[in-house]
DNA sequence: CTAGTGCATGTAATCGATTACAAATGGGCT
DNA sequence: AGCCCATTTGTAATCGATTACATGCACTAG
């Protein structure tokens, strides 16, 4: 047992043949012959030797790492998708990088360092307001490094995009309501910048109009898509003197708190008012109720994701696939029922 | 706007020094006229230079990254830690590389060969059954690469953790069940190889026995730390003849379940049977009812992990601080009550 | 006046792989 | 035999930083 690790010299010597040689049977087995290769095979093996990605990734000029920018890591809602890119990018030998996206400047000058330094090869940022600013840093290789937006996207961003149907699937959520015979749906909204928030309210309106029902401006309550903001709108909600009778929340975890929140004030769902979420998240299935809520395939956007990033690295930005939208669909469970009978 | 990124050499002949010159002015700017360091800096600003990380990392021995290695990225339990983690490593310029742990043998190969080819500077280990064989396994120094298990550990393995007092925390929750009242505790465990199964086990019995009550080897549900588990463990609770009147579950999500289950089968919490968890996940405030629960300080975990790795990195493995374990507190909520009274 | 000290800087080796280029070998074909 | 080409291997340059060592200079003490 040495005590320093070995190198490809230590290998070549071993199997005496040259370090090309070496090299050459490690990466690219077809050039040498069956001969060397057994040799240098069996020096590997008796000497342990490891190649050192450092000075591999130096000479190739590339990181073999991805790097994924999430808003907050703590939510559930990304570690899916950080899931599903981990999937891809292992097979592949590449390794994954997270980070939470920076508010401060002196941590967005972090990124970009990151992205100059040649420390990974590509990003996949899942907040869509992150300042894109830094798609104008050039990697060591001269070309920007690539990018690609996964879940949110950026208005006018040139990064490609994978997303879902958020227009689509807010607006089967409203129509599965007005089915149901309500006719005062209010909604829950998302933070006021946000992409998605934008895109639920479309899809919200949308269903109101294709079921027949007026949009009434005071039936949006503003939400954060946390379970906090579910509970304050809850609150709003218990004073309004005209009660929408169903909600459709631009979250589950908005939907957890708005239920949390009239349930202790001895609101019934869904007997006297009907819930609906957005994510299917994994816990919503055991909610009591069980939420009826707007399913995304969560891990698959991490994946589609990885794959056009790594079509983006390796095929060096032709093969440009139009930005992907997966299908939502709509899980009926038990927070949605017909609405009461009035008085 | 040239094609090429900037090198060192840009620097140094744009400044009109050496190279060596530059690099001792980024990094160890005492060491040159004051005159030279503006210089370099003008240099370096009108260049846009950004020091490669991998040139300088083969140079150095480090990689400047750590890796986590969870059980599954897509479990709540685990990102919370990982956020710790990462709080710490990104103002250290550290990245955090996460993983999940591999179950193939091809896929733990993967794992070895990361260490051993100085991509990563250490490890944090969230998962108590990986085979710690890797342990052996050398880093490009000689020495061996530091790791750190958090949450859970291994029996007899060298690594420091950093952990929780599983024991204590399960045996409050059932000293406040038996101060309830109730007599008939029962446990939905964890999964049987996994040390936080035995530990909750173990204060569970604790908490019994400081009680006065007996342990009833029938009172004890297997379950697997999730959500399906903890509905599996209802059916079987629902079936038996002499049912418990409290439920001490190793977990939050098993706990919901649980409750999801019974409440399906017209059994209501707290009044017909009390429940409580262990984690204190962020929807636990929000379930309906808000469970009563034993917290965990996760990102707190993930954070001293983080440092206690660094110590090892950086102070090459004297300063051996004692194992800490952090403490657990009682979160008591709404789905614990005393017991119905007996008919 | 000279040796010694310390500071600022430059020269070149170094980290450990990959790979361009060169050289050697052998086989096939005319 | 002579030529060409493919195959296999070796030599050495290269990636871009850090740093050991050498150098030159100014200043001080003896």
């Amino acid at each position: 047992m040495r005590s320093e690790a070995p190198t490809i010299q230590d290998v070549a010597r071993v199997a005496g043949v040259s370090t090309a040689t070496v090299s050459r049977a490690l990466t690219s087995p077809g050039r040498v012959s069956e001969r060397t290769r057994d040799l240098v095979l069996e020096a590997v093996e008796t000497t342990g030797y490891v190649a050192n990605e450092m000075a591999r990734n130096l000479r190739r000029q590339r990181a073999n790492s991805i790097c994924v920018i999430a808003p907050e890591l703590s939510n559930p809602f990304f570690s899916n998708i950080i899931s599903g890119i981990e999937q891809i990018c292992k097979p592949q030998g590449y390794g994954v990088f997270v980070t939470e996206s920076s508010s401060t400047d002196e941590e967005k000058a972090g990124l970009i360092n990151m992205m100059a330094s040649a420390r990974v090869d590509g990003f996949i940022v899942l907040d869509g307001n992150l300042d894109h600013s830094m798609l104008k840093t050039r990697g060591p290789s001269g070309r920007p490094v690539p990018i690609v937006s996964a879940c949110e996207w950026r208005n006018g961003s040139l990064a490609p995009s994978v997303t879902v149907d958020n227009v689509g699937g807010a607006m089967q959520a409203v129509k599965h309501l007005a089915a149901l015979g309500h006719t005062k749906i209010g909604h829950i909204s998302g933070p006021e910048e946000n992409v998605l928030t934008a895109a639920r309210m479309q899809g919200y309106k949308k269903g109101l109009d294709s079921s027949g029902l007026a949009y009434r401006e005071d039936y949006v309550l503003r939400g954060e898509f946390s379970l906090e903001s579910g509970q304050r709108a809850a609150e709003h909600w218990l004073k309004m003197p005209d009660r929408p009778t169903a909600i459709f929340c631009a979250s589950d975890r908005e939907a957890f708190g708005f239920i949390s929140q009239v349930s202790k004030n001895g609101v019934q769902v869904p007997r006297d008012v009907s819930v609906i979420g957005f994510d299917n998240i994994e816990v919503s299935g055991f909610f009591v109720p069980a939420l009826t809520t707007v399913s995304q395939p969560r891990v698959e956007i991490g994946r589609v994701a990885a794959k056009m990033l790594f079509d983006l690295i390796q095929e060096n930005e032709h093969h440009t696939m139009e930005n992907p939208q997966l299908d939502v669909s709509l899980v009926i469970r038990e927070s949605t029922a017909p609405p009461a009978k009035q008085a």
